[in-house]
DNA sequence: AATGCAATTGCAAATCGTTTGCAAGAAGGA
DNA sequence: TCCTTCTTGCAAACGATTTGCAATTGCATT
């Protein structure tokens, strides 16, 4: 199987503009079957703001149609990954958990009490990043920033 | 069991001033038992300046001492990060990786080609983190900053 | 140096998250 | 509709790590 990266087929899009029938067919066009599970899974991650696990999203999927199974939600997330539709973030030893690529890139802030995430984004923090890589010979391919913390009262 | 962090009761350690006897009277003092497999772990940790994971630690061990387990390098390394000795590192969906706590914090630029660990500190960045979390009304327990990248050639 | 007991060990089996082989079942272009 | 290829569910395999257990060992105490 070739993998083509798609997302940009489906630009500019973001939670609120997010439209099945085009994502589809967007996928549909670089080959990628839309199969009942895959249509559920989409779904799933379509709707959620919050950064399942493939667990979760199981959960999810099986309240929806039940005959599917864990595996595929794995192959499906591992197939979004690759057409970069979707981000997998593997926080603290955790299983990895799984957000739709919408919009910008951006960071998180893990509550460590809660496991809730936030995400930020910060420009100055970005170009800082490119300057030490650049002084240490290297250019960033991706970077992963994540702060653990806990809420001030 | 319980577990004090000690790691301050030796400090300003660097790689240069690092001696095995201190080493072990503040683990003593701590109540942590210096065993024999405990003894060449801690030796491969304070000689290595690389991020060896549990199986490499284990098979360094093993060289030396060939009785050493599995199991008890890993369960080494879960006490020696209670105790703030070393830092887990999880890299990209890899196997922990491991160094000793020595000097001051420091983040890590990954070499894709090669999985080299490069690391530096930038504290300009560590001052823009802290801002961040606060406007987002967090305090900082602790972070992670992975640059992924490839060398410029 | 010998004693006693809790801490630590090695081993094998268990666990967790994830991937894979396989035969059966569906998608969608002809 | 037919045919080929992709996808699926299932169960078994997987890699990293943890655990239960009985045997061993460190070390504070005599």
């Amino acid at each position: 199987m070739q993998l083509t990266v798609i997302w940009n087929i489906v630009p500019r899009m973001t939670r609120e503009t997010y439209k099945k029938p085009d994502y589809e067919k967007a996928l549909r066009k670089a080959g990628i079957r839309i199969t009942r599970p895959r249509r559920v899974i989409l779904s799933i991650l379509g709707e959620t703001d919050d950064h399942p696990d493939a667990l979760e999203i199981f959960r999810r999927a099986v309240a929806i149609d039940s005959s599917i199974s864990l595996s595929t939600v794995y192959r499906t997330m591992k197939l979004l990954e690759g057409l970069g539709a979707i981000h997998r973030h593997a926080f603290e030893g955790g299983p990895s958990r799984f957000e739709q690529a919408v919009g910008e890139h951006h960071d998180h802030l893990i509550d460590m009490e809660s496991g809730d995430v936030i995400e930020f984004h910060s420009e100055k923090i970005e170009q800082l990043q490119n300057e030490i890589a650049r002084e240490l010979g290297y250019e960033i391919v991706h970077h992963r920033l994540e702060l653990y913390g806990r809420r001030i009262k």
